[in-house]
DNA sequence: ATTTCCTGACTGAATGATCAGTCAGGATGT
DNA sequence: ACATCCTGACTGATCATTCAGTCAGGAAAT
């Protein structure tokens, strides 16, 4: 993957796409593509049509479309975890431990508002990331392993942290099940409206958020009572 | 063609295809197909090869390739939402209420044993499930409002009765987030077990079943208690 | 004798990838 | 100063392959 060069971006040229950005112009574009069509329903000539681009500058830029998968998969993998990790971090490092909602909140956020821009380059990532999560394709298993597996690790270890009596070993049932839950907010299908005659809506993030984070609490100290009396 | 022999069958289930058993061979090799590969990933090609079946006969009995993923899908839908309203409808006629432990036990089990199976003829139809829930395909969500949407407004009511307190709305949201929990079990990536270590098994269904239905219920006496005060 | 079941051979469209070659501009040599 | 070479960015044309779907007609069942 080669990045642009700073001999590109002082250029000064007038074209259809600024040659500078043409190569986030396809990731951009390889991301709205993927989340709505999904990875084999996504075509190359998609993505170039979409990104302005002769197809043949993705297999340049890019080689394969495997690639471009995980290009486009980490740029927003490492956006989304890096900002986890500093949230979590200021969280724990505090002297007095936060609340265990703050943490689940912290787990939320940052992929949430990353991941569900629409406008503006946004393409809909966290529609990848639900696909990604609950795939048993080895090219999935893998990005979720080398991209998220590290900050889930300090997730689970901050549940144990906040509730001394939570096990390891529910910790990372709690882990999974809270993934889960945020999946229906992720997936944004639209079924909440229907079931709820358009009461429920997955696309008012904060409302989302507050039911979520009530919800995965609720369930984690549930976790923790069961096993009191052990 | 000559009849197939038993040598040509690469599973060892029954020989020669019964030729009133193609029909059925077609369904369970594109449900297999379907689960492993996805709907664009999966051919009829393969699907033909699986099913021991020239591919012209898919089409003779379900002419294209999304009506069979229809007729796959609604055999498997209705065998798994008739059992479930079974379940909860003797659970909810019973002169004392059921526990909300029950009722939610009563939204998975179904899903899990015809679903999960693998072995003969069962083709992992939960893992269809994960990606239809979360799909926003017209034809998914086409097949989750027709085959899904019922037994979802029942298990919605369910909730309602047995926690009164609980108001329509955070039953939507309830039930979204069951549903997206359970979801971690149907998938069945083995994460779990990669995050704790091997102590976490996603294949071990009753284990997971009984933590699944402790944090559900958590999460939803949660909502109950959120707005205890209104 | 019909109807139903079933097949091999085929079609046109779409796919990911490749390749020779253009172009602009920086570096090098004189 | 000028000519040459080199490289990274980029493209149109085209490749072999795979895809879902079609069709004429054979085989089997009733």
């Amino acid at each position: 993957m080669t990045p642009p060069t700073a001999s590109q971006l002082e250029r000064p040229v007038v074209e259809a796409v600024d040659p500078g950005r043409r190569f986030d112009a396809i990731l951009d574009a390889a991301e709205f593509e993927f989340a709505n069509q999904g990875f084999k329903g996504a075509s190359m000539r998609a993505i170039a049509q979409r990104a302005n681009v002769a197809q043949a500058l993705i297999h340049y830029h890019f080689e394969t479309k495997e690639k471009l998968f995980e290009a486009m998969a980490a740029r927003q993998a490492n956006a989304i975890n890096g900002r986890r990790a500093e949230i979590l971090d200021e969280l724990m490092d505090d002297p007095c431990l936060p609340s265990l909602e703050a943490v689940v909140e912290a787990l939320f956020r940052p992929t949430i508002e990353t991941g569900n821009r629409l406008a503006q380059g946004g393409g809909g990532y966290s529609r990848i990331l639900v696909s990604v999560a609950n795939s048993i394709d080895p090219r999935d298993q893998q990005l979720t392993e080398r991209y998220y597996d590290p900050i889930a690790q300090k997730f689970i270890s901050a549940f144990c942290t906040i509730e001394p009596r939570l096990n390891r070993q529910d910790a990372v049932w709690a882990y999974m099940f809270s993934i889960g839950v945020g999946m229906t907010m992720m997936a944004r299908t639209g079924r909440s409206a229907r079931l709820s005659d358009g009461q429920c809506d997955d696309s008012d993030i904060d409302a989302m958020l507050k039911e979520i984070v009530t919800f995965v609490c609720g369930g984690i100290r549930a976790l923790v009572a069961q096993h009191a009396l052990d």
